[in-house]
DNA sequence: ATTCTTCTTTAGAATTATTCTAATCTGTTG
DNA sequence: CAACAGATTAGAATAATTCTAAAGAAGAAT
């Protein structure tokens, strides 16, 4: 047995156990996302990793895919950057709830929440900011 | 002297401060953003505000504005959704240092960091996901 | 005040990441 | 293996934002 052919049972096996059907598709972004270690893609670069292998996925298959293993729990999306601007006139310490439903932006003050245990950052950086968003939901 | 005018000559101290020069565009946004309580805004409802006073300035310049005025420290962009979606492999219980020059993220462990002082939620919410962002740029 | 120079504003085009559409194809089930 | 629900695809559409290049205002110098 192969190392591809392991890969993608172990894949098919994932993709079942979420209730996802194994498609050749769905089967080779897993098999890349989950073969090694721990990683971070996006959309774009995954395309471009997949057409660099030869394999034919479309764009928007590798969106539609991200997005139904996000759902399924197999990923996670990280929100580093900004779709809409929203600017805050309170330029002070503080954070943020945000109701997702909404679009909504409610402070948190800087006195109240505290965040411990930041590691050092790597070699030649420093911190700019922490930035913590408390994402709520409906109860 | 009226409020307006009040409101103006303060919008006009404040910019002087920064070193912009006070437009007619400038001030009528200076003025509309900090003489209440503290607020947030985007660029586009900022703008449908400002045509609903009849006042007259560009979308574009609304951006410009709200650009130029984060860069001056009068106000701060709050992240809350992705202009690029990273996907991340990890799903466990993480946060993330991001190097904003490159675009790239780095996992801080979940036994790390630590937040804490997170307020009650508004009525009728849950917290869904509390997320950490360590801006980190070169020394 | 008038002119000069530089900074601003603006409308509209361009860009970017993403989502939608509607036609085609493929897994799964009976 | 036929049929159907679900998946994939190319390309168009969308949304927020930025760019462009031309016209307009601010402040300085005369």
């Amino acid at each position: 047995m192969g190392k591809a052919s392991r890969d993608s049972s172990k894949a098919i096996a994932r993709l079942r156990g979420v209730g996802l059907r194994p498609t050749r598709q769905r089967v080779e972004l897993a098999s890349l996302l989950f073969k090694g270690p721990d990683r971070h893609v996006t959309a774009e670069n995954l395309h471009e990793e997949v057409a660099g292998l030869g394999l034919k996925i479309s764009l928007a298959t590798v969106y539609n895919t991200l997005h139904q293993f996000t759902h399924a729990g197999l990923l996670r999306q990280v929100i580093v950057d900004a779709a809409r601007g929203y600017f805050d006139t309170n330029t002070g310490d503080h954070q943020h709830f945000f109701l997702e439903a909404e679009g909504t932006l409610i402070d948190i003050p800087g006195e109240d929440i505290r965040v411990a245990g930041v590691p050092a950052p790597p070699a030649g950086m420093t911190v700019d900011r922490v930035d913590v968003v408390v994402r709520v939901k409906r109860a």
